[in-house]
DNA sequence: AACTATTTATAAGA
DNA sequence: TTCTTATAAATAGTT
């Protein structure tokens, strides 16, 4: 618009389209500003330029979000605005949902029960006398695998301590070998990491009899055989 | 510009500033456009007129809602960016509440209970057992108003009755007054909406002591005492 | 909405 | 980036 006219065309020169972004920004942010004073109206620009850099102009009497919402509000049902009413409806339903959880819980508990009706307590006591049934057997069953497994864990205890003993006598029989201190920790062995089953009784008497003589390496492979 | 310089101060005369507005955005958004084709930018107009009009522009290789967007990031963590999450984070947590509170029911329900070790399993035992009590003695307290209840309104129905045989039997000793029908449905008078109580037996021997004489007024007076 | 005298914006050069 | 300036463009006041 001046010194010659030009074309409305994309500036090719990197630095001249630089240059005249930054003019005709100024240019417009002024003209945007006496429209602001002359009209009093209210204006937003926000601008990129190529190189991704932001600027921006509002007028003094408002701001940038203000605007924007006024005129989300405008154009009617805006992405935004919409998603945002959703997740306020979704956070209600939550809530909802949550309240009657926590309702049942406590009924469940015996509490808030004014709010039942005679039949809905009647459902309510023969629901809860049946989930105790299931929650007993529950009990029970993991009662009888424990015991199983103790009796399994005992099993291998006899198991150790009686190759243990056969060993013993055989090196006692035998002069040659010095005596060895087997007071090594089970458990850990085992695979009891504190303490074990407090109902094993480890101490097993002497007078054991030692009639399955296998012919077993050392403690060591026995050991590794058990685990 | 043109035909004599002008202030930069709102312009008083309406017309005057609606015309003026009209030519200035035009030419704002002319040049926007320019700018929009010569340097390769992006750029955002909201302007809301002093009548509350809104016009934009908006440059034609995007969309409000995403120079808007860009704009909050640059300018960083904008109310409506940080009120979203916000949003996002309280919906995860009520999520996450209510999965625990369903997890919760399913246990006193007697499901799910592979999650709990033995302890846990057997506090639950107690707890249901405690709940199953409370709701129990609910469940008799219940009754037992109920029975109460019904006890009273079988008293106020042989009350009613004894006073209508005592009517009957003066009406009978005196011979001015001719048989009445007196078969009424009691149990809307006495607010029974549906059939009442059944373990009343309304049928009363008439061989009956009428032995307390009040001198009571007519029918309608004795049951509007009794209401 | 059109006209136009004048102001303002700005392209190109420094 | 800023200044300069010739010239294009915008526009205030008028019709």
């Amino acid at each position: 618009m001046a010194r010659g006219k030009i074309q409305i065309k994309r500036i090719e020169n990197q630095t001249n389209r630089q240059v005249t972004y930054s003019k005709r920004r100024n240019g417009l942010f002024k003209k945007a500003h006496e429209l602001t004073v002359l009209c009093d109206a209210k204006v937003s620009i926000i601008m990129i330029s190529s190189t991704q850099k932001i600027h921006e102009y509002i007028s003094p009497t408002t701001t940038t979000k203000h605007l924007f919402d006024l005129y989300q509000k405008a154009v009617g049902v805006d992405l935004w605005i919409s998603n945002y009413e959703k997740m306020q409806d979704h956070l209600r339903k939550l809530k909802d949902i949550n309240k009657n959880l926590r309702r049942e819980i406590r009924q469940r508990m015996g509490e808030s029960l004014n709010d039942l009706n005679y039949d809905q307590i009647v459902n309510l006591v023969e629901d809860v006398d049946d989930s105790l049934r299931k929650i007993r057997e529950r009990k029970y069953k993991v009662i009888s695998n424990q015991i199983e497994t103790s009796k399994k864990k005992l099993r291998n205890v006899e198991e150790i301590h009686r190759k243990i003993l056969v060993e013993f006598d055989a090196r006692q029989e035998d002069p040659h070998y010095g005596l060895v201190d087997n007071e090594g920790d089970y458990n850990s062995v085992l695979g009891f990491p504190n303490g074990g089953p407090r109902i094993i009784a480890l101490r097993m008497p002497s007078n054991h009899h030692p009639n399955l003589h296998s012919g077993g390496g050392s403690d060591l492979t026995t050991f590794a055989l058990l685990e």
